[in-house]
DNA sequence: TTATTTAATCGTTTTATTACGATCAATAAT
DNA sequence: ATTATTGATCGTAATAAAACGATTAAATAA
């Protein structure tokens, strides 16, 4: 997309958005529900699981990765990739948060 | 981005996905936060907020409408954006469900 | 050693996003 | 009636994201 302009905005406000934007894509939200259930997380099999090639897999293995949302060890030929639970429980919490602010709305309309 | 393609996941992938996509821009984060904290909810006041530019802040709120968060009402001359505090809270509801998903790790690392 | 398997990366195409200035339509004020 | 004010939309440029095939590097198997 365009060059966002995160400077202007607070690390908060930038970590908020940049963990949303991650789990923002159908096969990323699919990578992560499945890796939550199977007890096999090796590559091949999500991208057995997704209708996705072996490529666009592997950049979204990435995304999610940089998010810090998952990590991959690799296994001899193969690599597992694993979800952080503490990242993940973490931002559970922060936009749990964040979503609760507008609870008692004080809005005009 | 490229086409994504969207037919080939649940819905309740895509309507996850799609919203936290829509939180996915720390722009957008920081007009929730604004319209869930003041009393005014004009869309010049939004604007005065944040460090872009009229017709910028014009698309973000399109697309926070778009998924459903916030809604609009014609006021005079001037917008009155509000925040769907339902769509909101069921959101938080459906996305901490997800989240909770792998609470118990049974994967292999 | 050579062949195979696995997954990352490269290169490319298509499409979306971000951002802005300029314009437009609607309402309000003079 | 004319002139602001307000906010959406248009047009456009720059950049990022999505998807794929092809290639590559690494480890394993033959």
């Amino acid at each position: 997309m365009g060059k966002s302009k995160s400077e202007e905005f607070t690390d908060r406000q930038n970590y908020l958005a940049g963990v949303a934007k991650a789990i923002g894509h159908p096969a990323r939200i699919a990578i992560i529900h499945f890796l939550a259930r199977q007890k096999s997380c090796v590559c091949g099999d999500i991208v057995d699981e997704l209708p996705l090639s072996q490529s666009t897999v592997s950049q979204h293995l990435k995304a999610l990765k940089k998010a810090g949302l998952i990590a991959g060890e690799i296994e001899g030929t193969s690599v597992c990739y694993c979800l952080n639970t503490e990242a993940i429980k973490k931002f559970k919490a922060d936009i749990s948060l964040f979503l609760d602010e507008p609870a008692n709305p004080k809005s005009c309309c």
